[in-house]
RNA sequence: GGCCCGUUGGUGAAGUGGUUGAACACACAUGCCUUUCACGCAUGCAUUCAUGGGUUCAAAUCCCGUACGGGUCACCA
């Protein structure tokens, strides 16, 4: 059973609008995985193919998560990545703040209403007595929830409370039987137990809303028709419909996405090295590569088509095709990816993404020598960093040529003579080039009668100790007319 | 432990009861090509859809059980 989706009418700050609108609302930790990324993609996608908004709010009710800077990182991160954000804290519309700590009293004006309507109490429990009672809870293997205790209070005990400043947080009060029915576009209706349904806060005792409410208090005021996140939320959702209920609130559509496995088949973690993206991003991978591969990481298309720009992506999206189980996360697709995206870059725009990469000391070359050599590995790169290791062949002032390959060099009588015929065609060179290059390996061939493997393989071997690298004639180019002659020697 | 969700090859996956003798892509293997490696190209790679049962003329596709995996039960988000 398929649900379309549904374009409702909004009231944002007394305008009714007719449009989507999605989120991403990630806490300011400073570091973004790519689960997170790739929910953002599918938020955005989600906004752009119906010519929507797209949104993002920072969560940061959690005062002791902050990290300085993590919203500036948010932003460059998601803007890398091709997003045009609609409405943000830094370009604010018209449902700012768009940072929670910021809205303090929007939740509290809130809270306060629930209260008013006998949906929710004021709770003066201390985290001692909680403790107890889940400590009790614990002893009679009951799982533990709160009993409700203060929504008994008098109302002159709470006004006696209040006015001596004694701490309390705001508690929902939630049915103890039935059932509520979660409606997901993917996952489709879920039955949750009431039962089981805690009387969850809505106010901490620092006066900070907890993430359940402000996000549902947000969603609502900023006017969010689609609710795209992790499946790790989908029994939360019981909760929030019955929040949305309290408010008599329109509910969003929700969309639950399965988690992104790390490469061994466990939970994404900062542990798990490469998993966050700007790692990838210094190890010179491209954002349009790592968007087009973690795209395809639980969702489809309908066609076969992989390589997609951000435009044909906004087209053919399509939310009813997300996958509903996790997917493993795959450097060596990404490499593929990456590798297809480099090799399509301008040679212009290829310097200038892989230059960063090169730590090897060019400042006696020149600039021609310097490029050259980057361009010729413009076709074999899957990623930036790995640059720095095959050009070494051109940095090393020492040969060490393995007892294998050493082996090989001796194992066939012309070879001796070949690099001895190599030795003195090059020497004859006057105008080092390429093409001269090219020239006296066809001489040496015709001298020597010799051809393939035995032609090119003791070359490459004496001038840089290993059987492989680019064109052979770049090689020798490379090196330098000197160093390749007294290798050879 | 209760509740919720998932399970197609090493990986991403297509597939919504019958031309599926299970697409496509990555990886892997082999071959071809460029007088070498790489790049590129071609071919091969699941007798089977976690498993057991059921429904049906017909099931990867529908139903039930089992196993396994994951998620969730905070004044964290």
């Amino acid at each position: 059973m398929k649900k379309t989706l549904f374009y409702g009418k909004i009231s944002i700050q007394g305008r009714d609008v007719m449009k989507v609108r999605t989120r991403f609302a990630p806490s300011p930790t400073g570091f973004m995985h790519i689960g997170n990324l790739r929910t953002a993609i599918f938020e955005y996608l989600v906004a752009k193919k119906y010519n929507g908004d797209f949104l993002l709010r920072i969560e940061d009710t959690d005062q002791n998560r902050k990290v300085d800077g993590a919203i500036e990182f948010i932003y460059k991160t998601l803007e890398l990545c091709g997003f045009q954000i609609d409405e943000g804290p830094f370009n604010e519309g018209d449902c700012g703040p768009y940072i929670q700590s910021e809205r303090k009293d929007i939740y509290k004006k809130y809270a306060l209403e629930l209260v008013e309507k006998g949906e929710a109490y004021y709770c003066f429990c201390t985290e001692s007595e909680l403790e107890a009672m889940r400590e009790h809870a614990a002893a009679r293997k009951k799982p533990f929830l709160y009993d409700g205790r203060c929504s008994k209070l008098s109302k002159e005990k709470i006004a006696e409370n209040l006015k001596n400043g004694v701490p309390y947080v705001i508690r929902q009060k939630m049915p103890k039987t039935g059932t509520t029915i979660v409606e997901d576009l993917i996952y489709g209706k879920i039955k949750i137990d009431n039962s089981i349904l805690d009387d969850q806060i809505l106010l901490k005792s620092d006066g900070f809303p907890t993430y359940n409410f402000a996000n549902v208090v947000d969603d609502h005021l900023m006017g969010i028709t689609h609710v795209i996140r992790g499946k790790e939320y989908l029994d939360q959702t019981a909760k929030y419909n019955l929040l949305y209920e309290a408010f008599g609130w329109e509910k969003p559509t929700y969309i639950h996405v399965a988690m992104v496995l790390g490469e061994d088949g466990n939970k994404l973690s900062k542990r798990n090295g490469d998993a966050s993206f700007m790692d990838l991003y210094e190890e010179g991978y491209l954002p349009e590569a790592i968007v087009n591969y973690l795209v395809l990481l639980g969702w489809s298309p309908e066609t076969n088509q992989e390589v997609y720009t951000m435009d044909e992506l906004i087209k053919a999206f399509n939310e009813n095709r997300i996958s509903k189980s996790s997917s493993q996360y795959d450097v060596k697709k990404l490499k593929w990816f990456n590798a297809k995206y480099i090799k399509a870059l301008d040679d212009e725009k290829y310097l200038e993404f892989i230059r960063p990469f090169l730590t090897h000391d060019v400042s006696d070359k020149s600039q021609e020598w310097a490029d050259k050599l980057l361009l010729i590995y413009k076709d074999h790169l899957s990623y930036g960093k790995e640059i720095d290791e095959m050009v070494n062949i051109f940095f090393n002032d020492e040969i060490n040529i393995s007892a294998e390959n050493k082996a090989f060099l001796e194992s066939d009588a012309n070879i001796p003579i070949v690099i001895d015929t190599y030795r003195e065609e090059l020497a004859k060179i006057t105008d080092w080039t390429v093409e001269n290059i090219a020239k006296v390996i066809d001489i040496v061939k015709e001298k020597t009668g010799v051809k393939g493997k035995i032609l090119y393989m003791p070359m490459r071997i004496k001038i840089s100790g290993v059987e492989h690298g680019p064109e052979l004639p770049d090689e020798i180019y490379l090196i330098g007319k000197e160093k390749v002659i007294a290798r050879l020697s």
